[in-house]
DNA sequence: TTTGTTTGTGCAATCGATTGCATAGATAAT
DNA sequence: ATTATCTATGCAATCGATTGCACAAACAAA
């Protein structure tokens, strides 16, 4: 096409037989530069098709408009909505996001904080692998003066600007949910996890049992992964226990599927003889038969604010703002398959 | 925590007493530097915690490990998976990917594009949205001498590497295999997209009648926008058009998906009365009553052969090699949808 | 010993934009 | 008219790593 060669603004300043400088300040309306120079150059740059080296400019000023998001999984609904949030707000600002996954595992956490590190990213937004209980990778960030954002999974540990949604509410309303529509022996799905989050909903879980007078029987409680098949495995344990239960509050929706499945293979029906509640709004609950009742976390909502946080923290970088949390509530997203009855 | 201000070359090579050139190329493992340094370079370079500035070599090798990704969306399963992908190399190969999303609209292509090179990427893997018809922006890429690489979504007009998967075959397979169960009346889903891939769908479908000597009937075939609503809406149609029909093929999950619904609620049993096929393998599939029978794409390894055609370009740029068009073929993942007899 | 190679480093320019400091010219104040 | 104050711009260093070219020292060949 065009010659398509590099027009540097020392091309531009040539044109026009000013300096480099002042095409510099020009292009970045610094005020000290006259309107008609301004005209000029950007005329210039037009006609000469100009593209700023956002490189160079990165290397002198130090700011590469880059954050590096590190998140356990790229290819899961919830976290790739939330990359989406952070997305949206990130690239209006011109910035760039390197998304890199963890998988949970420790030693992949620390390469990508490295690798974001030598990339020289602005700062970070990161949600924390499901295992990690060290968080010195994370403090290099915190000692380089970079703005650290935890998203979902946080901790405690680090002393740094987070966003999280209210899990215990999440739950809470969930568990009162089947309560109402007159459920009084519902199990719990969990895990043993040491991550906040499901601490909170098996909290929230309980709390609203305790509020409307339903006893808490601990052997309604059942602890795995999970997963899919936990869900069948629990929901197979409940069913040959022989205890009376007519619901399920599962903290995921997969284990609240894999019940689904195991409850229909067994002639139960839902919801009218066990109502079932999941977690997260997987895009497949709305799908299954009936559809799923569960808990949504808004997250590309989470994104937004997250991306908000960081630049909040990027913008006042140095008056050292006290860190913010912010917490999101969820909306319990009522289906077929906890509605007993017409409400 | 350390000092943890700016270790660069130049503190190495002072602290050794030779030059920061030396100590460039010993990090570089340039062979013309003797073991001796490279060792006491590498030593010294660790106890310093130093971390090479991306930017500043960037800046002056003219390559910033940097792809930018374009998508039509980021937080689509199939997208999200094909992202992965790409990922998984580039990662374990040292470059970042930046991933933007056009919501299939030229304009945002268009911006997401200059924004890439303004960030300086070194090259494109992108696919292209559904409307989109002008290429000028991808052939700034090509002009720029950068490797472009597009996936699922391409186009003839461009002259450059590109990785599809078989949509012909795919729709093939799926139409064979319901003329096996004993359907002879299918209806077909698709769109009126001047978009190569359901074309192609279509194709297959077609021929897959033909070579088994089942008649192609017009009025079994609907276009509209393959989404929830659609397959509902031509399910409905069908039904009420009185005509026969056994089976239905169609082009998008979701789709085929509002196609279950209406069925279920005529009081159809699937796959018994009509059998049902869908195509893209959305996580979703798996977890309808009954499972739904569809077309696996192979996101992953689609993004996999992605980033190796990206590098494969990258690595001989000099010698211009002729573009590569990967056709991966698809799985046909047989569920009870589907299933009118034991195999 | 002289000449020719090889090996290992140093020198200095360079990538392109930014920015603190200096300054010419214009305008205002005395 | 002289001095003080702006205004708009230029100068030159800088960010940190890379790289073509030069060259001293060491070694080999003659």
């Amino acid at each position: 096409m065009e010659n398509s060669k590099k027009v540097t603004i020392h091309d531009i300043a040539e044109k026009l037989n000013i300096t480099a400088s002042t095409v510099s300040r020009a292009l970045n309306g610094n005020p000290r530069i006259s309107e008609r120079t301004k005209k000029a150059v950007l005329k210039t740059a037009d006609e000469l098709n100009y593209e700023p080296n956002q490189v160079a400019s990165a290397l002198r000023s130090g700011r590469t408009q880059l954050i590096g998001m590190l998140v356990p999984s790229i290819n899961r609904a919830f976290f790739s909505s939330i990359i989406r949030g952070v997305e949206e707000v990130a690239n209006s600002l011109g910035y760039h996001v390197i998304v890199s996954p963890s998988y949970e595992n420790l030693e992949n956490e620390e390469r990508v904080i490295k690798a974001f590190l030598s990339a020289r990213v602005d700062g970070v937004i990161a949600s924390i692998g499901k295992s990690t209980q060290q968080f010195e990778h994370f403090n290099q960030v915190l000692g380089r003066g970079l703005p650290l954002v935890l998203f979902d999974r946080t901790t405690p540990m680090l002393q740094t600007s987070q966003v999280v949604i209210d899990d215990y509410q999440g739950a809470y309303m969930a568990t009162a949910h089947l309560i109402e529509q007159g459920c009084t022996r519902i199990a719990h799905f969990t895990t043993e996890r040491k991550i906040n989050i499901y601490k909170e909903r098996y909290r929230g879980y309980v709390n609203a049992l305790e509020d409307h007078g339903v006893t808490f029987d601990d052997s309604l409680v059942f602890s795995g992964n999970l997963q899919l098949e936990d869900g069948q495995l629990h929901t197979k344990q409940l069913i040959a226990s022989g205890d009376a239960f007519d619901a399920i509050f599962s903290a995921s929706d997969y284990a609240a599927m894999g019940a689904m499945q195991v409850l229909k293979e067994n002639g139960f029906s839902i919801p009218k003889d066990v109502a079932l509640v999941g977690f997260l709004n997987e895009p497949f609950t709305a799908f299954t038969d009936p559809p799923l009742t569960t808990v949504n976390q808004f997250p590309i909502e989470m994104g937004r604010t997250a991306a908000n946080l960081f630049f909040n923290a990027l913008n006042s970088e140095q008056q050292k703002v006290t860190p913010k949390k912010t917490v999101l509530q969820p909306e319990l997203i009522i289906r077929q398959s906890s509605l007993k009855q017409e409400s």
